[in-house]
RNA sequence: CGGGGUGUAGUGUAACGGUUAACAUUCCUGUUUUGGGAACAGGCGACUCAGGGUUCGAAUCCCUGCACCCCGACCA
């Protein structure tokens, strides 16, 4: 991609409205736009890295067993009584809306209703189970209050995993291979350092659950977690009690300030009793199958990155959600500097490596200010000094300065970061 | 949903109840520049959130609405 035709621009200062790091920052560098309180629109950069995120999520996914689809956003009322999550009353985020017949949709929050109705004509037999079906969707909260810029939002895309196992031992053991899961997507996400498994509330559904707490002062949540073990507890829980039936015992705890950015859970029969969703077993016994739910909110990943690991130049993405690996800058608009940074471009592109080149005619300050702010990990600074010594200055996106590598060294480096 | 605050060019700010609503930045023209946000000159861009009211006169004061932000509660 050419800078130069890049629509979005980057902007000196954030609104004043926003506060968050993270859309200042987003905002800033073009990667988002605010449409009104807690609805955000993800603009070409933005999109690259919530679709690098959905990728990473996606092959974690499957490498579980998991098998994507996509539900329906628009949901009947009648299904959603039957599990009693229809009414304000008990359920107050829904936004509704009427048809022209007057009935009545929910734009779906979450999605176990409709998955175990889904699968009503599709489970017959002990033999279709386990099962993992898993989709990216947008949700839709009608939240108090959103807040935190694309940390909370009242529309956002959702990575929603449900899992449908004959017994507890099959629920059980493919639960922890979830937890395996998401934890290879933090890690390649960058964030795996300061995520902790949580143990947790388990709202209405079960006891407890396990969330995925990211350490941050732009958190909402409190958890008191030890580094060395990389266990946490959720405040909620955290009693003599919870801390029993979490299997902690005698470890030295540091409360934090946190962000979830990931919740799975048990769920039991609940929604396949109330939905009448059965298999047969051997015997041709009826049963319901055991149900869990895993989610992600994959813009909430993308802003907590952006919270942990941005500095006070910018925003640093982890390479494998950076929206391009390698950030050419050309120091000239014309000549050789041009001619070298337009023959690297496409080198690198050959190579299938994704290049933002920024070929603007803008001065080498606003250039550099703006590769911080954009914050792709790789920079080649491409002027006549460096092609004078048949060099290339190449900076990581943290580094204080730049080095020189030849041709073989720099592709070397950028294979091995290039992901 | 309770409490508090704020709405002025694209963005950030200013303007005692009193000129043609100012400054910076962005953007456009031109000249000179060209390795960490250049200099000069010129120019575009605002019914001051909306609707009422007070006043000779309202961006400014009052009322209503809407929007946004913050704190709290809530977060299945």
């Amino acid at each position: 991609m050419r800078q130069s035709q890049l629509f979005t621009k980057t902007r000196r200062e954030a609104p004043s409205d926003e506060v968050a790091k993270n859309s200042q920052l987003l905002i800033r560098a073009g990667f988002i736009q605010k449409m009104t309180a807690g609805v955000y629109s993800f603009l070409p950069l933005g999109l690259r890295v919530l679709n690098k995120i959905e990728n990473i999520i996606r092959e974690e996914m499957n490498a579980i067993g998991g098998q994507e689809l996509r539900l329906a956003a628009l949901q009947e009322k009648s299904l959603w009584e039957k599990t009693n999550r229809w009414d304000d009353a008990v359920v107050d985020n829904w936004f509704k809306t009427t048809l022209k017949n007057g009935n009545v949709m929910g734009l779906g929050f979450s999605h176990e209703e409709p998955l175990t109705d889904l699968l009503r004509d599709h489970l017959r037999s002990f033999r279709d189970l386990p099962i993992y079906p898993y989709q990216f969707q947008t949700k839709f909260r009608n939240e108090m209050r959103a807040k935190s810029g694309i940390l909370r939002g009242r529309e956002f895309l959702m990575k929603d995993m449900y899992s449908f196992s004959k017994n507890e031992k099959e629920h059980d053991d493919f639960y922890e291979k979830a937890k395996i899961a998401y934890t290879n997507i933090f890690r390649r996400a960058g964030i795996g350092d300061r995520t902790y498994i949580t143990f947790a509330s388990g709202g209405s559904f079960s006891k407890y659950s396990h969330e995925f707490q990211m350490l941050t002062d732009a958190g909402e949540d409190i958890i008191y977690y030890n580094a060395d073990k990389k266990i946490a507890i959720n405040k909620e829980i955290c009693n003599s009690e919870g801390l029993k039936d979490g299997g902690f015992t005698d470890e030295q705890l540091t409360e934090a300030k946190s962000i979830e950015i990931a919740n799975i859970f048990g769920l039991g029969t609940r929604f396949s009793e109330a939905i009448d969703l059965k298999y047969k077993d051997a015997e041709g016994t009826s049963h319901f199958p055991i149900m869990g739910c895993y989610g992600i909110g994959v813009p909430r990943l993308m802003g907590s990155i952006v919270e942990a690991l941005g500095d006070d130049k910018g925003i640093v993405w982890p390479a494998e959600v950076s929206p391009f690996a390698v950030h050419i800058i050309a120091m000239k608009t014309e000549g050789v500097v041009i001619e070298a940074a337009e023959k690297l471009y496409k080198e690198l592109i050959e190579r299938g490596i994704e290049v933002l080149l920024d070929d603007r005619d803008a001065r080498a300050g606003e250039k550099f200010g703006d590769a911080d702010l954009i914050g792709i990990p790789l920079r080649i600074t491409i002027g006549e000094k460096s092609i004078a010594e048949g060099k290339y200055e190449f900076k990581d996106r943290i580094a204080s300065k730049d080095e020189l590598f030849d041709k073989d060294q720099l592709m070397a480096y950028i294979g091995k970061h290039n992901v």
